[in-house]
DNA sequence: ACCATATATATGTTTTACCATATATTTATA
DNA sequence: TATAAATATATGGTAAAACATATATATGGT
């Protein structure tokens, strides 16, 4: 999966996007639901970034029922995962992404989730 | 030096940004009237870019006589640095990167070049 | 005065956010 | 099993905001 760095640095450079795509790199793939309720944002907003992030082939999606989830692209460029990996890594402990992680673990049930402790 | 993911790749979203940071992490510091010459754009055009670089923190500058040198920020955190290390390894033989290049070894009374061959 | 570079202003273009609405899937009920 | 309602997600239209470019002008060094 071919991707310009063009293409690549404009999906990131939206907040929301890459707020999304960390919690993918992290959590691995995670439904629309999720985040929305990790990001705190309405739907529709959720939904069209989402799209935009599908469209320039960072994400793939796959419909399971009612949900749909999402998770970065696996056939990336190496040197584009590198990215995102680095970006996760270092910035995983800081602001917004920290709270990000952190309301996605609090929500309550959340699909896919073992419904007993 | 700290510098924020998003603050980052909203710099490098823009084609000329990326191009100029491509060339100074290729070459190390390149003057203003280097950075025209390899890119083929207009005088006020790329002041501006290098100006945005020069603002969110990635590059520095340092004048020298007439000239005006800009260079990738030494200080900047190990994983911005990182991220541009990847792109511009995995991207200098494509274009617009490769010709930018070439247009660069190929200009003239460089200055700060040696005179002769 | 000349050269290299920077900035200001105006204008055109793209991105974004918001609201309403449409589609798909499941659940409930007759 | 047909129908209706609920849930999850996607998309269209539009207005506001951000961004990029071009032209003109200013600054700073030789």
């Amino acid at each position: 999966m071919k991707i310009d760095p063009n293409t690549l640095f404009l999906a990131l450079s939206n907040e929301i996007r890459l707020r999304c795509l960390m919690l993918m790199q992290l959590e691995g793939e995670l439904c629309v639901c999720e985040l929305i309720h990790a990001l705190g944002l309405s739907q529709p907003m959720i939904s069209r970034h989402l799209a935009i992030l599908r469209d320039s082939g960072l994400v793939t999606d796959r419909r399971a029922g009612q949900w749909v989830y999402y998770s970065i692209n696996i056939g990336l460029e190496q040197w584009a995962k590198d990215i995102l990996q680095t970006t996760a890594l270092a910035n995983c402990e800081q602001k917004p992404f920290a709270d990000d992680l952190h309301t996605l673990h609090d929500m309550p049930n959340r699909p896919g989730a073992s419904c007993c402790a």
